[in-house]
DNA sequence: TGACACATACCGACTGGTTGGTATTTATAA
DNA sequence: TTATAAATACCAACCAGTCGGTATGTGTCA
């Protein structure tokens, strides 16, 4: 029974807030070290280097947000197009607080290692991808349930809210809020209501 | 008579290609002067620090690029939502070569700078505010042509393209490639299409 | 025209501090 | 006792930024 978090939780939690703040380069392991309150032996006990624990850091993102939307409450509704709009609506509702606290860890570090930093790309790429995964099955049941032909597959849409959410952060950034991501994501909800026909109260 | 381009113009553009290489933070002084051809004397001499160099690089990214959108064929289309759309397929046709060649320097800087470099982030800021202000006009101009009365307002939808842009240029550093990116524009064009009542050949 | 004053553009060695990473030592638990 | 976890001390490379100096205009006035 241990009193307070190992090491490499506290480590692994600073880089979420780190790098979401910073983004990866501009973070230092003294930085890490100093907010998760370790000492820089620890540090490299339990990570090769840097680059390592930002594989750590992307496999414990998807790890922390699939927990985190697997007990979100839309999943109750039983038709599966109310569940893909009811996922849109919760991402909605969570951009609140700090930009670096709504936004995504494997998306603003990607940008910065695609290029030099391959396993890192690839440890992102995995936690969005999985993501997807799970709305994509929902899509694919709406799809089936309300039996149309679309011109779009299930596995497209499903990346593409994610690039909505994605690029909605990067306007929240250079905007300093939340509100321009919110409007962003209006129009995704707004797009998926007309690929299945659902019924619009007072819109075009 | 100028024989070679001024080492400022020569920092400029490879700041353009470093920065959306390797993000803004990873990017070194010596990185830009050596791939300009110039010291660190001449980048000393022309900027008083390298943030000032980013904002400059963001100013100079807002010139090159309207520069050269506003000399893209799309607007020769009489009709203000032809022209929409014209926008739209030539964003999906760039998009072709490295990531770095097509992806948006401001939108990787201000992911990393958002926070602890204000002025850059402003920087980043006006230019996708001001290259979101001319697809603004024509959205204006489509909506009243048609005498729609939409839910949405002409500057929201403006923004909205471009965090799909965005979005869609993360997706493609993720996988390695623009093939995904080209498919979030076309749920873009599809979406404005329905937006506006346009026919549509085989889809839903 | 030519000489002087001054400004702009550029050079590259150097510095003080920081960075990722290592080596060694100490504490803890099975 | 032994393996794991974590702390301390340290290093070589690297970083943004500085500084003294050179080369090349450019304006001015006799």
């Amino acid at each position: 029974m241990k009193k307070t978090a190992p090491a490499k939780d506290k480590l692994l939690d600073a880089a979420l807030q780190l790098i979401r703040q910073q983004g990866y380069s501009a973070t230092t392991v003294d930085q890490l070290c100093s907010a998760a309150g370790v000492t820089k032996g620890a540090f490299f006990h339990h990570f090769k280097s840097k680059d390592d624990l930002a594989v750590a850091a992307a496999n414990h993102w998807a790890t922390v947000t699939s927990a985190f939307f697997a007990a979100a409450p839309y999943h109750q509704h039983a038709d599966p197009l109310d569940r893909v709009l009811g996922y849109i609506a919760f991402r909605k509702a969570i951009l609140q607080g700090d930009v670096a606290e709504f936004t995504c860890l494997v998306g603003t570090m990607v940008q910065e290692v695609y290029d030099a930093h391959p396993t890192i790309r690839d440890a992102c790429n995995a936690s969005i991808s999985s993501h997807a995964a799970t709305l994509e099955a929902d899509i694919t049941a709406a799809v089936e349930r309300l039996a149309i032909k679309p011109a779009w597959t299930a596995a497209s849409l499903a990346l593409h809210t994610q690039a909505v959410l994605q690029g909605a952060f990067i306007l929240a950034k250079a905007r300093g809020g939340p509100a321009i991501a919110a409007e962003s994501v209006d129009h995704l909800d707004r797009y998926i209501k007309l690929l299945f026909d659902h019924k619009q109260p007072q819109d075009n």
